[in-house]
Parts: structure tokens; C-alpha cells; sequence
DNA sequence: ACCCATTAGTAAAACGTTTTAGTTAAGAGT
DNA sequence: ACTCTTAACTAAAACGTTTTACTAATGGGT
């Protein structure tokens, strides 16, 4: 019941392993072995049902043809879309994807690069955090393509594809603005993390700009990883204690605990009340009246990183870092 | 700048590799290694930063702690969920998972199990479809511990977790017609699998059981795999065409799409129409009115899921397989 | 003084590949 | 008749571990 090996493969062809070897390789041509030959030990190892071990094979090559995806949380639907897309675009180009979640976690996030690492992986994409420059600096002294997405590392050379969280985040605020809204409030989280500064920057240069006070009791960050009643807990403590005409919510999973909130203290999204989103989510579209977001392109990002990848796995030479920003979309729904 | 390898340390602590290895593996007591050696060397290992290879280590042993998880979908939140809390429960354990979608796709299965069993896999979760039961019962004859779930292959001799879809669809029914309701309807998918086949089972037995007619009119087959606008089409098509009171949908994205439907058709949730969702969803809790709906009890799988596997992993001899299923909860909410 | 057990350690095979550096035989060119 | 090339193939090293079967030295018991 053993697996067969390639010697089991050569025995039966009455060759040399060698010359098994090239042909499971595609050398065959051009290491001149006769037509016969490679038809026979074809034919051997299709009846046989013979499948190279990968192990071995990884352990000879030092690499593995997958490509190591790490995000904070799976269960996200920003994440797990834009898991499956990945997914989908390296396995049309022969790759396999393997993903695991960090929960922004650094211990866990090490682990993993290393988990990653000692499995060869040809390269990485990663939605990183603060903590973890160093060990994805090895990454990169190791010459191992590393993609960094959603997030940057500035102080890392490398590169990163990302949406315009400044622009997105300025524009969902101005389109409040227009709206003639004064009391914008933004609901971010207490994370030291480019993209979500950003969204808190775009937020704070759109009122400057438009001569609106910046109210700081009007920002609400909260506290990373905490369990969702506490988070609604202070949105529903934020939406009675001050006077608000609309919210800016930076993610998703913020939004629709504020949502919870608004159908617990029964406010409705009007006229009087305006609600953006962040990164989309069914219940946006669905929700009574449907809501506005900020829509990440997660294709165009999914893409973007698949080619970065093999553009690197394919040249000889390091290819120079690419930071890739690309433009999200404020889609206003009602 | 080439990764150190056993020998690197032994060398520098001037034993054998064999010795190393022992320690590593902390068989040193018990092969009678000296403090003082054990001592030098670990320091040696913790000073250097050595991390042993995986893959020669996987080669040599031909298992790798890590567990292969294989799913229908990442991005449908169900499994998504799933698959964190598996994660989350696995790595507890010093195990590690890696996952990836099939898609419904017989060959991406294949391929993935392929994948898997040349990574050396130690154990194997999977969402099975038709038509793997051929590759399923190949990692059994190699003894590999295979967990199915959400869905069993009746035909395999393996573990199986999943909850009670008969049951939950047929309560789900029971609570429409204990609200008066006489004309329900079923949107289900047309997939030939255990767990879609037993929630179409439940419904009907329900109506019979409660001598309402069963009009198969009322149940709608949705083409698996097909794009979203088409299933919308569909479920418009019924909703217009038939007189409907009310409504189960056997999976969470059908019930989404229903929702949809709903608002686009301009028809609401209330005494004259019910409707109960599948799987749960955010957007149920947050439509409005909430949207009841039957919930599978996510943290109990998936740690019924691995305290399987941990089992079978530490046991020697094979235990016997078990087929566990777990009650659904009907959730009414409004 | 000898044997035996135990302690402390090691050499080498094995896992299944890829790849380098060959070898051998046949034919071409002079 | 001889060298040179090329075609067709192969032996063996290497990747980095684990593990089996060993050796050498020490000390205790008689």
C-alpha cells in the first residue's frame, strides 16, 4: 500500500531514475532521450497512477509552487473574498494558495511566516500588522517575493498593492458635506495601522477643507479584537451623547455592529441621519434603506497582487518594489 | 545567508547531528544524553536561531502536523466561519490547518486531496461533493483520519459531524404552519448532496405530516454554481407566479438573494408572508424585520470536528468511525 | 581480574527527489 | 583509420532530517 516512487517508476521502464526524472520534467527533449523512451515511461506512469512526492521534491528544489497567504481573519468577508479571488487567479496559473489567519496577532502572524517559511512557499502575500517588519525583512533577504496588501509596512522595501484609503475616506466625508451635514461623526478602531490612519486622515482633511470643526468626540476608536457588545456599547453610548447627522464607519464589521445599534435605539437612516459603510457587505445592499459604502475593488487588488507574484516568480533578477494604489469607489445607495 | 541546518549545530557544538536531533526532539533523556550536552546545545539552537526544515523533516517521518481542511467556498460566511474556529481550536493543539475551496468542482477536489497528500497531511476535514468518494476512500486505505462535514457520503465508512438538517428544516416548517400559514414554499439548490436532500426531506415531510398538500410547484431547484442575477430571476418568477405565504431557503446566499428579491419587488416580511433563512447571516439579524432562521451550531461542530481528529491522531489503532449529529437551532426572530 | 550493565554518544542508512558530471556507442568529417 | 560530435542514457551526490544499530568507556559485583 506504500506510494510508488520514482524508482518503482524506472524499474518497471528498465531506465535510470535520471531519465525518469527528466521526462516527469518536461527535459526530456532537451536532454536527447529517444521518443521510445519517453512514450514508454509515460504510458508506465499514467497506468501506475504515479504522483511525484512533494516533500521530496520540495526538499531538492527549496521550493513548492504555493504561494502563502496570511490575513488577519478568514472569517471577514473583506478577507475571504479576496481569498477566493486570489485563489482562483494562482490556481489558473498552476499555483496552489495556502491561507491562515493572524488575528492580528504577532505571535501568531510570526508563526505563521515561519510556518510558511519552512515549508518553502515561493512566495507571500500579506495583509500584515505592526511587529512583524523583521521577520518579513528575512523574507525579503531571502530574495522570496512578498506582496503586501490592504496594509503597508512603509519602512519595508517591498512591495504593496492597497486601496486609497485618504481619497475614499475624503470623499465619503465631502458627499456628507454636500448632503449639508454638519456633526460627522467617523467610527474607526484604535489601530496602529497605515490604512485605517488614512481613512482617519481623509476624514479629518475633508472637514478642514470644507470648514467644519474637527470634533474629536466625534471619533470613536475602538479598542482592537474586543467582543462586539462592547463595541455597540459605545457606538449606541456616541450615536445618544452627541448630536450626529451622519457616520463615517471605517470597516465593515464596525458598521454593522453600528447598524445593530441604530435598529436597537430604533434611529432610522434618513434625511436626518446618513450612514457610510466601509469595504461592503450584503447586509449594505439589503439593509432598509440600503446603505452607502466605500467599495475596495477586491478584484482589481486580487489581480494586481497575482501578478505582481509571478511577474517576480518568473524573472531572474529582483524586480524593482511597486506600490500600487488603486482607487476605491464610494457607492451611494437608498 | 543560507538557512542553518542541523549540522551547522552540530558542528559548532562539536557532537553528532544524531545528538542534536535527540535533543530537538527531546528524546535526550531517554537516549542518555548528558545534561551538560543538552544544556550547550539547546543555547547553541536558541543563540542561532535555528529552526529545524519541515519538509526534510516531513520527507523523513512522512507526517507534518499540519491538518488539511477542504471547503466548498471561503468566501461563503458558513464556512468561512467554520473554518476559523477550526483554525482557531487546531493551532491550540500545535496544529496548524491550511484550506482551500473546491468550488463544487469534482476535479479542483482532487487535485486539492493531491495536493494535501503530497504536503503529507496529517488528517484531512473535508466538505465532501459527489464524486470523491474514490480519492476520500484512497486516504482511508492509507489509514489518514478523514472527517467529513457539513455534508456525509453515506457510502464512505468514515467520521461525519454535521447537524440535523431533516430536523431543522422540518421544524422550520412546523413553526409556518403553527403560524396558520398554508401555501409554503422551498427555495433549495439542485445539487445532489446529503445535507441539501434532507432539508427538502424535512420540509415535505412536515407538510404531509400536517396533511397539507405538497406542491412541488412551490419548491424551487436553483441550478448550483449559476451567477446571482439568474437565481434573483428565479425566485422573482416564483414569488409572482405562485401564492406564497411563506418561505424557507436551504442555504444562507439563497436566502440572501431572496431578500433581494423582496426589496426589489417591493414586498415585505410581516403576518402575510414569513420567511426563515439557512446558516445564518449578519444581514438577517439587521434586515428589517429580522429574519428568522436556522442555525447550525458552528462552535460545537467545529470542536466536534476536532476532538476527532485529535483522536485518531494520538491513537494508535484506528477507532471507530462515528457519526455525529448535532441538533439545529430555529431562530424566529422579527 | 573478569564480566556485565549502564551511560554517553555516534555512523550511516533512509526518506524521494533533482541535477551534475559523466559514460558509451554511433556517425560524420577528414 | 583517426578524431570529434552528438545522441542516449546513467551513477551518484545532494537536499536536511530521523532512527537504527552500533561503539567506547566507566563502574559495580563477584
Amino acid at each position: 500500500m506504500k506510494a510508488l516512487s520514482i524508482k518503482d517508476i524506472a524499474l518497471k521502464a528498465n531506465v535510470s531514475i535520471t531519465t525518469v526524472s527528466f521526462i516527469i520534467n518536461g527535459k526530456a527533449k532537451e536532454k536527447s532521450i529517444s521518443d521510445a523512451v519517453i512514450k514508454k515511461v509515460q504510458q508506465i506512469i499514467i497506468d501506475s497512477g504515479y504522483k511525484p512526492n512533494q516533500i521530496a521534491r520540495s526538499l531538492r528544489t527549496g521550493n513548492s509552487n504555493i504561494i502563502g497567504l496570511i490575513i488577519e481573519d478568514i472569517s471577514n468577508s473583506f478577507f475571504s473574498r479576496i481569498a477566493r479571488l486570489i485563489e482562483d487567479k494562482a490556481y489558473k496559473k498552476g499555483y496552489k494558495i495556502i491561507y491562515s489567519s493572524t488575528e492580528n496577532n504577532v505571535e501568531k502572524a510570526q508563526e505563521l511566516i515561519n510556518l510558511f517559511k519552512s515549508r518553502k512557499v515561493d512566495a507571500y502575500i500579506i495583509s500584515p500588522i505592526k511587529g512583524i517588519e523583521e521577520d518579513i525583512q528575512l523574507l525579503l533577504n531571502e530574495h522570496k517575493p512578498v506582496i503586501l496588501f490592504d496594509r503597508n509596512l512603509p519602512e519595508l522595501n517591498t512591495n504593496y498593492v492597497g486601496a486609497n484609503h485618504f481619497v475614499a475616506s475624503y470623499q465619503g466625508v465631502e458627499s456628507f458635506i454636500k448632503q449639508g451635514k454638519k456633526n460627522i461623526a467617523l467610527v474607526t478602531i484604535d489601530i496602529d495601522v497605515q490604512q485605517i490612519i488614512e481613512r482617519y486622515e481623509g476624514y479629518k482633511k475633508a472637514l478642514i477643507d470644507y470648514a467644519i470643526p474637527v470634533d474629536e468626540e466625534l471619533v470613536l476608536k475602538i479598542p482592537f479584537n474586543q467582543p462586539e457588545i462592547d463595541t455597540i456599547k459605545q457606538i449606541k453610548h456616541l450615536f445618544k451623547a452627541k448630536k450626529i447627522d451622519a457616520v463615517l464607519f471605517a470597516t465593515n464589521y464596525l458598521a454593522i455592529s453600528g447598524l445593530k445599534v441604530l435598529k436597537q435605539i430604533n434611529k432610522k437612516i434618513d434625511d436626518q441621519f446618513a450612514v457610510i459603510g466601509y469595504d461592503d457587505h450584503e447586509a449594505f445592499e439589503l439593509h432598509t434603506p440600503s446603505v452607502s459604502t466605500i467599495q475596495q475593488p477586491l478584484e482589481e487588488i486580487a489581480e494586481t497582487i497575482i501578478k505582481l507574484i509571478l511577474n517576480q516568480l518568473s524573472s531572474k533578477t529582483k524586480l524593482p518594489d511597486q506600490q500600487i494604489i488603486i482607487p476605491a469607489k464610494l457607492i451611494l445607495r437608498n
